[in-house]
DNA sequence: CTGAAAGCGCTTACAG
DNA sequence: CTGAAAGCGCTTACAG
């Protein structure tokens, strides 16, 4: 038995299918017990309307992919899978609550198969400056909201993660005991670390710091993080503090303070920014930041939809960044 | 501007729009001037197919869904977040590889508006006895696969996670020193509880235990499994070995076990299933089992879309698991 | 080598 | 209170 259409349950409630089609929608009239005899005889045929028709008929409105400029390969490295799966997650949610489901698409290489995602929108979550997964969108017309506002695109719907905020929360509260504090970020070019390195420039003139920071490749990981920290650590001993936003380097710093026999946080005091599990888990557990980001997830979806129908988006501002202290971070008692 | 259909292109290039179209589709010959006039305007006039009028026309063929019978709410609470998002990344990339795309699906309640929700297929992790999850998508027809078999539904094409011989894996590991060894699981009926339950059962006969088992409810995390482990150990404090395969519980027996005073591993021995960041940054580190999920998914998406395509699922076996051994079980010195 | 036409399953003006 | 008809943008027999 093939799944029977509107034609059929129309033929079998004696009704035309303009009347089952409003049955259904409501949006007119129809008479009650017309009305209950087609619902009783669409559950009973095990009619439902066919999505892909209806949308062909009404225009887009199901869908919307969220979607990393990282390879997912390399996110899954711990790292940023947390952050971003914690966006799809919580996103995931939300639009159902707005009647759409999320895709999640890996990364896109330039020129992949990619004709058949049919997605009214996107979200691109902390986009990278020339990032290509943004041209792809746009080559197709689709609306995009980032995640992190989009180095080079002031222009780009974005939700703030506001960085600079996160920034200040992190390295004045390393600064707190007057210790030159070290910035480890990535090279890759993120707003949050474009952010962060230009906060850190005026906290080191302020404070009357030569400025000590080292971008690492994401694609490293944790591991090429503990390699490059101890070599950092090594050249810049009278570094006491040090601000490692990526959660994965975080961890390469902790294994590279333990190879040098550091303390964490005696002899070196340490925060990240995202308060995944990595950075709870971890021993010490890392000083981070909550960065609200269930609310960034609705936010987005919001936004998104917003620009899907047309409607300009109201940037609804996420809630501060805050600080979770940590043992990473605590006062030395030295 | 609106964006170009088949007919303005075909226009532009004074063809048919059947022509057009087997341009694209490759479904028969063009003449090679023609086509490459007929791309060369498209990419001009940026004419891509409306996937949906594509679909709706061809039938099906672009997106499955990957649904957690876990309230994410509740999975987000550490725990099976990273399960099922590990299996989430490496699906996305294997979907997009078929030229599917993968949707996230959170929680369906019964009744949920969920009529927007467009795939040709579904897989469901891990479900339980009665999942109301595989209930509707038999009410719509969607074929599904099951990550981990579903109990009491043995004809559903599921992807085995050899749980059998994962509970082997972990019992004959922490019975090795001849300790008593007790089993933790969830209350909700998992298959991977049943199978562990019952190698438990038999490994006990074997080995003359008086079997010490409880069963915690999933929706209360790590913080329940704290106090309802801590009680159990009290209840029994001969057991020198907990095999505690929810990963959030084991880190619940972790704490327990230091309230207790019990050192991990020298008084409790102890190891968990999933092999994620939970395990690897506890303290000490847990052993876990390797349950190549990457191959799971991969085979998941297989045999899902050759059931979409009515080709029967040939049910390529997943790697034997492998039991990565950590801190947390290490022999005992004393 | 290419076209005209039907049709996928809906929704929505238009009409009464 | 309800229907007949057009049309969303494609693909695919059928025909030549």
């Amino acid at each position: 038995m093939t799944r029977p259409t509107i034609v059929h349950l129309a033929q079998a409630a004696g009704v035309s299918p303009t009347t089952v089609s409003h049955a259904f929608s409501g949006r007119r009239y129809v008479d009650p017990d017309t009305k209950a005899r087609i619902v009783a005889l669409a559950q009973e045929m095990g009619y439902r309307a066919n999505p892909t028709a209806r949308r062909l008929r009404s225009g887009g409105g199901g869908s919307v992919a969220l979607v990393s400029s990282m390879p997912f390969a390399v996110a899954a490295g711990p790292s940023r899978l947390g952050f971003l799966m914690e966006i799809a997650a919580s996103a995931a949610v939300t639009a159902l609550s707005r009647n759409t489901t999320l895709c999640l698409v890996p990364p896109l290489e330039r020129g992949s198969q990619l004709d058949a995602l049919d997605v009214d929108g996107a979200i691109v979550v902390e986009p990278a400056l020339d990032d290509s997964v943004l041209d792809f969108f746009f080559e197709r017309a689709v609306p995009v909201v980032a995640i992190g506002r989009a180095p080079g695109r002031p222009d780009l719907p974005a939700v703030d993660l506001r960085s600079a905020e996160t920034a200040r929360l992190l390295l004045d509260h390393l600064g707190q005991q007057g210790q030159r504090v070290g910035l480890i970020t990535g090279s890759q070019r993120r707003n949050s670390y474009i952010e962060m390195e230009a906060v850190y420039a005026a906290f080191c003139a302020e404070k009357g710091f030569t400025p000590a920071a080292m971008r690492i490749d994401e694609r490293g990981g944790e591991d090429e993080a503990a390699v490059a920290v101890e070599a950092f650590l090594r050249q810049t001993p009278d570094i006491g503090a040090l601000c490692v936003p990526v959660d994965a380097f975080a961890a390469g710093a902790l294994r590279a303070a333990a190879a040098l026999g550091l303390s964490v946080p005696d002899d070196l005091r340490l925060a990240t920014r995202y308060d995944g599990m990595r950075a709870r888990l971890a021993s010490p557990q890392l000083t981070a930041v909550n960065l609200h980001l269930d609310q960034v997830a609705e936010t987005a979806i919001d936004m998104l939809t917003g620009l899907i129908e047309g409607r300009s988006s109201s940037p609804k501002p996420i809630a501060a960044p805050l600080l979770v202290e940590r043992a990473s971070s605590a006062r030395s008692s030295r």
